[in-house]
DNA sequence: ACAATTCCGACCAAATTCCTCGGAATTGGT
DNA sequence: ACCAATTCCGAGGAATTTGGTCGGAATTGT
């Protein structure tokens, strides 16, 4: 029941960029850097974040990866379907499948609909810039107390 | 971001003692094949949900299992954190860590701990009661539809 | 030309998942 | 007293997933 590592240094990649690309495009060295993730590794996962149109990349030296569209308008939801694939916590609420062999099973099927739903509510509503929002927050309160 | 099938099977039996194990205990065997899982599988997480006091056995002939409590007092919440572990989609999430090294980090717990809530509310609020009930309004249909 | 960078595909070790197997212990029925 | 039905226990193991690594080709600003 948990989120692998692609989905957590997917979305810490991309609150990184949402920090720092506002002007350049970033480096993958920079952010696997920053956020202390094996750069061949975070390659991988950005490479998926770029076909799924999240970050755009510019090749060649000064290239880097920046967001593809606002940090509003990119969901968490986003970030973790294209890294873990569908959210659904079991494969009977994934897609259309309606392969419920048992009766039993389709009551179990509500469940995992209900526990599907709720999943997808949070991660679907929280976007890029309440993240970025909270991480600056955080960054501020933590300058005070210095 | 799959519950495997040891919760599966978990449910999917617990909900099977709801519906079968009300007045006499019932044998692995039975489970297993009204359910179609490997008995000697379901035999490990039967152990487990033993231990954890969700159900009780009975050894020897005419032996088998029934649930510790009334349905209405078991909730889904237990049946998966003792087959799965604790719910938590991410390990900083999971009891009192708050290992946090980077402050971008920690804007994305405030982000697993919205996601574990949500998760947790969904399955300590629906017990076994709720889903045998389901189970029981499915057959009553079905069996008007034939 | 060169250095910085993305892009691509193959490969691989460790961990986890999903079981299987064999046998010991217990208990009701005859 | 025996037997069949059953739980209980620990070891082992194949397949899959996870979490990477590696080497090099292609692109582009300076």
């Amino acid at each position: 029941m948990r989120i692998s590592t692609r989905g957590e240094y997917g979305v810490r990649a991309m609150l990184d960029l949402a920090l720092h690309s506002a002007e350049e495009p970033v480096p993958l060295s920079a952010i696997a850097a920053r956020q202390d993730i094996s750069e061949h590794y975070l390659e991988q996962l950005i490479s998926a974040l770029r076909k799924a149109g999240l970050v755009v990349s510019f090749r060649g030296a000064q290239g880097g990866y920046q967001l593809a569209k606002p940090p509003e308008e990119i969901t968490i939801s986003e970030i973790i379907r294209t890294l873990e694939g569908p959210i659904a916590p079991m494969h009977c609420v994934e897609g259309a499948h309606a392969d419920c062999h048992h009766v039993e099973l389709c009551a179990t099927r509500m469940l995992w609909q209900k526990l599907q739903a709720s999943m997808e509510e949070v991660l679907s509503k929280t976007t890029l810039a309440w993240l970025k929002d909270e991480a600056k927050k955080i960054l501020a309160t933590a300058a005070i107390q210095r």
